[in-house]
DNA sequence: GAAGCAATTTAGGCTTACCTAAATAAATTA
DNA sequence: TAATTTATTTAGGTAAGCCTAAATTGCTTC
C-alpha cells in the first residue's frame, strides 16, 4: 500500500491546486482527472495518486471523491489564490521595473511564483504601487484572496460586429501574444470586431493599426468589455 | 548497482559545486567529503554517491579520485562562479531596488539564484547598472566567470592593532550582520581594531559608533583592507 | 440486460537525492 | 609493527512524483 501522507509545501501540490482552481472557473464545478492530467501534462494515473494522497492529508485543501473530481476547499482556494497572486505580481514586476516585453513574463513568473517568500511578495507589492491588474488585464488577488468580480466577455462569445474595450489578453501563449502586442491588441485598447467567417474574427485597434484576423479557435485568448 | 548518469541542472548539482569551490579555497585545492557533509548538511555517504555520479558524468564538472577528495574542473569552475553570479546580483538587486535590509538578501537570493533565467540575470545587471560588489562587499563574477584578484584580508589574520577599512562582511549569518551593520560595521568604512584579549578583537567604526566586542571565533566574518 | 466504450483507479516500476549501518582504507599512536 | 581511530565508501532503503499496463466502474446503445 502506499504511503498515506504528503508534504504540503511543494511546487507540484501548488501546481495542482492552481490547475483545479483554473479548470473550475468561476462555479468552482467539479474537475475531472482527464481534464486536469491534459493541464498538467501528466498521466492521468498520477493525477489519481495526488489527489487520494492530497485529499487524506489533514490540512485538507481539496475534496475528492473517487471518479466524481475534485473541487478546492476553502483552504486550497486560499492557496491557489496566493499563488496566482504571486505569478500576477511578478508579472507586473518583470514588466514595469525590468522592463520585460510582454510576451516573456509568463514564463519566468511560473517559474519563481513558487520560490518567492512573503517578504519579496511584499515589497514588489510596494514597489508597483498595490497594482489591482497584472500587464495582460487580469486582476490581482489581495492577500486575503478576495478579488472583484469580472465583467468582460469572451471575445469567442461575441455574436455581433462592435466597438469594445480589451480587458485582458491570455498569458500562456507567447507567439500570439506577441502578435496581439504588434497590433496594439492590448488591455485597455478601442477595438473594433467583425466576424468575417466562422473561422475566424477581423480585429481592429484604434485607427492606425492594421486589422488582425484571428482565428476563432484562438478568440477565447481575448476578453472584452462593453466600450462605456 | 546505482545508475551512472545525473542530471547535471539541478539544484542540488549546483550547490555541491558552490561549496566546492567555496571549500576549495582561492588555490583550488582538493576537498574532503567530510568537508562538504558538513558544508551542505548532508551524509558523507551521500556525497561519495554524488561525487561518483558527477564524476562518471560525460559533462566532467569535477575531478574525482576515490577517498583523495575533489576539485572542480574548468567547467564546473565556471558553472560554480555563474551562480556565484546570480546570487550576488540577486543580493544587490534585492538590497538596492527592493530595499531589503541587508542581514535578508543571502537567504532569498540562495533560494532564487537556481531558478532566475539568463534574461532575469541580464535585466538586473543592467537595472543595477551593471555593479561590481554585492552589499557585502563581495565581488560578482562578470559573465565569463572573471573576478579580479582579491587585496583584503581577513580579520582573524590581524596580529596588531591599527587602522583599516572594511572591505566585506560574511553573509551567512544574519544574526551576526544586523550587528555589525548596528555598530556601522559595514563595507567601506573606517574601523579601528584593538584586541582585548585572546578571545576577542574590539572594534570600532567611525567615531561616532560604539565598540563592539568580537569573539575571534567570529572574526573570520570581517575581510579588511589597509586604510590607503 | 448484455456488450462496448471511455474515464478512472489499482498495481507495480523508475529516478533523484537523500538516509543508516556495515565494510574498508588510511593515518596515527603505542 | 600492531592496534586503534578516523575518513570514506559500499550496500541497501525511503519518500516524492512521475510512469505504463492492467483492472474496474459507470455509462450508452443496441
Amino acid at each position: 500500500m502506499t504511503t498515506r501522507r504528503v508534504n504540503l509545501n511543494t511546487e507540484s501540490v501548488d501546481n495542482y491546486l492552481k490547475a483545479i482552481f483554473a479548470l473550475g472557473g468561476p462555479e468552482e464545478e467539479r474537475v475531472s482527472s482527464t481534464a486536469l492530467a491534459e493541464r498538467l501534462g501528466v498521466a492521468p494515473a498520477s493525477i489519481t495518486n495526488m489527489l487520494q494522497k492530497l485529499a487524506a492529508s489533514p490540512k485538507s485543501l481539496v475534496e475528492y471523491e473517487s471518479r466524481r473530481g475534485v473541487r478546492l476547499s476553502p483552504a486550497g482556494r486560499l492557496r491557489a489564490l496566493e499563488v496566482l497572486r504571486h505569478h500576477r505580481l511578478l508579472e507586473t514586476f518583470l514588466y514595469e521595473v525590468l522592463d520585460y516585453p510582454i510576451e516573456e513574463v509568463h514564463d519566468e513568473a511560473e517559474r519563481l511564483e513558487h520560490f518567492i517568500s512573503e517578504r519579496f511578495e511584499e515589497r514588489i507589492d510596494a514597489k508597483l504601487g498595490r497594482p489591482k491588474f497584472d500587464p495582460h488585464g487580469h486582476c490581482i488577488p489581495a492577500l486575503d484572496g478576495k478579488m472583484p468580480a469580472q465583467h468582460s466577455k469572451s471575445l469567442a462569445d461575441i455574436k455581433e460586429d462592435g466597438k469594445f474595450i480589451v480587458d485582458s489578453v491570455a498569458d500562456g501563449d507567447a507567439a500570439l501574444l506577441k502578435r496581439l502586442k504588434a497590433h496594439g491588441i492590448i488591455p485597455g485598447a478601442r477595438l473594433l470586431v467583425s466576424s468575417s467567417s466562422h473561422e475566424e474574427f477581423i480585429l481592429r485597434a484604434g485607427r492606425a493599426a492594421q486589422a488582425f484576423c484571428l482565428p476563432r479557435s484562438l478568440a477565447c485568448a481575448v476578453r472584452l468589455r462593453s466600450s462605456d
